[in-house]
DNA sequence: GTTCGCAACTTGTCAAGACAAGTCACACCA
DNA sequence: TGGTGTGACTTGTCTTGACAAGTTGCGAAC
């Protein structure tokens, strides 16, 4: 698998560098960032160079401000990054808990007209299958029910689904994740998923349904998550100056 | 009330036409974009004032490719306007659904300390409260539970909350919100929300907690929303080449 | 001590130019 | 008929320059 250290363009190099420094805490939110003309002379390019890279920064809402002054370093957001989103052992290790797991079967099987329609796969093609108790600090939260495309789910058969993060361990092995559509829902626990989670029956969960793809759009993963509701929730910030963030509330499909 | 027609920059107004024509169908999803140069041509402006309006489409997720090739109009995602998620009534429009409203109450009162803390007043300051049943197409579907600082709220007694949007209405009274903040989890129905909603006690519900401020981010309302659970779902568009999304996992409190 | 004007900084916008890299269609040759 | 090369298109990147508009600090005047 070629490394991650791949050519940047100067204005992505100048971009990167700066959110590494926004990243390490050595620009702090709150602060000014340098002026352009300070960022011309240390990076030695030209004024267009440096505002197209701060054009990136500032799409991303990491800094905000500016005309006759300085732009600051925007307060941290909640915003998680595309992976810490996707998987939950990086979610957990960004937020300081242990993640663990515990799976109960990983298997090779027909694909159900369910996740066929949403693999864009032919009912009955082989697809992999597992469950995972997923813990934190040792305690159960999360009950994971993912379905992969067989090509990928083969290379589930050589890693540790009880160690880290599949995706880790997937990226590893040359699968990129490039986007993900999660469908979030509330629905009440059924006998199966009470008992793993340790809560009383019928009590709230949240049930997230993922289909995550690869650059090109090809789905390579479905799978139904259900969290304890008492461990999680979940926070949009939404703003007029940022539109297409990416959330949608939808009417309920009834079929779940 | 200052109209919305207001100056724009050469690139501003090129990219406004552009989503224009998006919106209106006139450009659809998977057709190519003029080129470049043909955008310059019609426009009268130089290359770089065309980049710059392109730039910001692709960063709102709204073209997509280039390099070699004319960007694609990408198709239409399910993510919807600041104003669409944060208001009901447009929401529910925007859907192609009724929406209407029961308000129960609408009363000026001192403010308890959870809402004082999200609204950063004091405790015991005068604010507005209402509880508004929301109703799709007749059917009851959320439950309002809404507080807003004085100077916002005294507005609304000159609305009419069973009407439409209480955010077009405080809009064109001159309030303006900026951002909002929306933190979605599960709980159960108690007996009062079951009522209401007409759906067993204990059933599962989608709550939203709502801070929504004004540009400056000042704080203007705080409310607590409950969805039937069988009438929403939330779906989120995760990109890795789109970060800064605005939505974060946490873990829940526990102390709702 | 306060106020105001101005200079020096900042970013925003726009223009023009050049070259790199990608894509595609067409023509030519085997 | 298929493959390959090339030219003409595209966008990406970078540079230089100029002017508009906003901010801030400092000095002078009252």
């Amino acid at each position: 698998m070629p490394s991650k250290a791949v050519h940047l363009s100067r204005h992505a190099a100048i971009a990167q560098a700066l959110r590494e420094q926004i990243r390490s805490g050595e620009l702090t939110p709150g602060s000014p960032l340098p002026s352009e003309s300070q960022l011309t002379d240390r990076f030695a390019v030209s004024r267009g160079t440096v505002r197209q890279a701060l054009a990136a920064l500032r799409a991303e809402g990491l800094i905000a401000g500016g005309r006759g002054r300085v732009p600051v370093i925007r307060r941290a957001g909640l915003a998680q990054s595309f992976d810490q989103l996707v998987s939950f052992s990086l979610w957990a290790r960004q937020i300081g808990r242990n993640p663990s797991a515990r799976t109960f079967e990983l298997t090779r099987r027909r694909c159900d007209p369910e996740a066929a329609e949403q693999l864009a796969i032919e009912p009955g093609a082989p697809i992999f299958f597992y469950t995972r108790l997923r813990l934190l600090d040792g305690a159960p939260v999360l009950v994971e029910r993912a379905t992969f495309v067989e090509s990928v789910g083969r290379l589930l058969l050589d890693c540790d689904l009880d160690g880290g993060s599949v995706y880790e361990q997937l990226g590893q092995r040359g699968v990129e994740f490039a986007e993900a559509q999660q469908t979030i829902c509330a629905i009440a626990a059924g006998a199966e998923d009470a008992a793993l989670l340790e809560v009383a029956r019928r009590s709230p969960l949240l049930e997230v349904r993922r289909r995550a793809a690869a650059p090109d759009g090809t789905p390579l993963e479905w799978s139904r998550d259900r969290y304890r509701a008492d461990a999680f929730e979940i926070t949009l910030h939404n703003q007029h100056a940022l539109p297409g963030a990416g959330v949608a509330l939808r009417a309920a499909r009834n079929d779940h």
